[in-house]
DNA sequence: GCGCGGTCCCAAACCGCTTTGAATCCGGGC
DNA sequence: GCCCGGATTCAAAGCGGTTTGGGACCGCGC
């Protein structure tokens, strides 16, 4: 063994120049299709397959895409999203042969790492996530000029560029309504934190729907920080604590649901019947809403498809890099499961 | 701009061959101690850095590690583990200049995904993760030459290799000890999916535990499944509303065990008091046992510490292809929190 | 018979680094 | 003054592809 069949050596066996096997592999139009044809068929006999090292160093691009993730060592950076996202986008790039490359690094060392990616090579273009308001890494990738994509968007900046988003403001107004039309009037919303632009948008479309219905907003009522089962869990639990506690709950996710409904069942309630809740499900592969029938009442929107559109999106800007940037916006759609009901009675007399 | 500066311009710069600039800045003895300081002033003060594709060109080597994830679209794949454990691996890797690149697959399509890491040269090793019984992986990895390091080891492979487990049976028997030190004897293992060895691991330190004071062991306090919310419940549930039901759980993640409280409160129990709940923390960032106190009591062991040692493990292993295989077992701490207590006095009575 | 425009293929340069093999410089020994 | 070996440095040959700039061959019109 030799190691790997290289390119000059298939091309000897088929007396015929390296640059015409290559051309013939990758499509030109200026080689006879008899040829091509008899390249291909050598090719795959003799299971030949371009070193990616090469190509690389030829054609000054990557072949891979990156993820910086920053926030190490404590931070959101592990959130339970990103394996779900990535997952999504992994099937993408390996269909498409692009590789995909993670940087993790401690927090506020992301611009170094985005503008290394960039000095080096080292890939062709990101994927951007956790969106802050006028996020400052959109304007970076601009300037360095770093082909990107960003799940979710950044209200506040002035750059138009590509992203895909779920319709978070949406998401939360209906299902607010649906919580109104359900007769509840005390909503609580339970919301991650307002740094990421997803919960202002969340939040929105909480206030919108309760204005939209002359239901003013109560300060009480709203709370944000982090999406785990402990600080959904101590949220609810003071909520629930005060003479006009709510009947309802808006969860920014699936662990905060879960710590609202230990609360709730702690205070000698019962989800469903005393408290509605309804969740944001990511409807992550390991935290999945129940089987068949959902426990949660939910806005659902999969963290994995969005992965994988994004992948899509990044890959065509790559391919395009001048064409303008696409937007994407998903619905999320709302599933009714165990955790809503009318308001009850006795409160819905006290109205 | 004519891009970034290479090698020969920087050269030409110092009146040097490109060969004396590159043997001074990696390090080579024959090179003059003031050529090589004078070199390392011009590299920093140009802003060279050498093109990473160039080196892998010439070098053959790849800098990089793999991850290959498999399971892809529906399975374990997506384990919340894992986050944290490339967390942890990445900061190492980025110190070093490695690149990290993960390969998503669909099940079963992780043996091609391996020969194809080697065969295109595209990592220097790879950390494999999720063993099961006599993993296939090991001996294939071996075969083809592929450096590896494994997170969890694999019972009954005949192979020597590089591996990094927590010390999974011990951390159940103690866990058991302590409960059975408590007065319980009814106790229930919720154990994650015993396709993985880990999970055998940890049953055997729990029959152990119980067989060493001569408890037999009960078939109907045993399960293993999924490690969620969702099985935990409802194995707990089940169990809970036998007869005979158990004063004490075992339960292999956070997860399971947030669904075992709410199987015990739902029951009208108490946790900690009337029922007690062992978990297997892994020390997720996102799903914390507690800020201060620990609400479950645990054997922890943190995942993302795991996945920085893993990564020195490989880097040397991949620096030193042919020194014995090192292995290293973590031993869990037990930590002692709200969610065990004393075998309730009724049922003590009945013993 | 000759020039012309296609079609198809090739030699050689190039991407930016490492590494081999050899050249150069230098002081010391004789 | 000359040879020798160690210390430094260099030219050139890879690594394995892509891409540029021609060439060879062919049928056609005149």
């Amino acid at each position: 063994m030799t190691g790997p069949m290289n390119l000059k050596e298939l091309s000897l066996k088929l007396n015929l120049s390296p640059t015409t096997v290559s051309r013939a592999l990758n499509g030109y139009p200026e080689v006879k299709a008899a040829t091509r044809e008899r390249v291909a068929a050598a090719a795959k006999r003799f299971n030949y397959s371009p070193n990616p090292r090469a190509i690389r160093l030829a054609t000054g691009r990557a072949r891979a895409v990156g993820l910086v993730i920053s926030g190490a060592p404590q931070n959101v950076i592990t959130n339970p999203i990103f394996t779900d996202f990535i997952a999504g986008a992994g099937e993408t790039y390996s269909r498409e042969d692009f590789d995909m490359l993670l940087s993790v690094v401690a927090a506020e060392g992301d611009e170094a790492a985005y503008r290394e990616l960039k000095s080096k090579g080292k890939v062709d273009g990101v994927i951007v996530q956790g969106m802050r308001l006028d996020d400052p890494r959109i304007g970076l990738l601009i300037q360095i000029g770093m082909p990107f994509v960003t799940h979710g968007r950044a209200t506040g900046t002035r750059h138009d560029y590509c992203w895909l988003d779920v319709n978070n403001r949406r998401a939360f107004l209906r299902a607010t309504e649906f919580l109104l039309d359900l007769g509840h009037r005390r909503i609580a919303l339970v919301n991650g934190p307002e740094a990421f632009d997803f919960a202002i948008r969340r939040r929105a479309g909480f206030t919108d729907a309760l204005t939209a219905r002359g239901i003013s907003t109560d300060p009480a009522l709203m709370t944000s920080g982090e999406m785990t089962e402990l600080s959904g869990f101590t949220a609810a639990s003071k909520m629930l604590e005060a003479d006009n506690a709510p009947t309802a709950f808006l969860a920014s996710s699936m662990l905060s649901g879960m710590g609202i409904r230990r609360a709730i069942e702690g205070s000698g309630r019962v989800m469903g019947r005393d408290v509605s809740v309804i969740i944001f499900d990511d409807d992550l592969s390991y935290l999945r809403n129940g089987t068949d029938v959902p426990i949660f009442t939910a806005t659902r929107s999969s963290v994995r498809e969005a992965g994988k559109l994004a992948a899509e999106m990044l890959l065509h800007r790559i391919a395009n890099p001048d064409s303008p940037p696409e937007h994407r916006l998903l619905e999320a759609e709302l599933i009714i499961g165990q955790s809503t009901g009318p308001v009850p009675a006795p409160l819905r007399a006290t109205l």
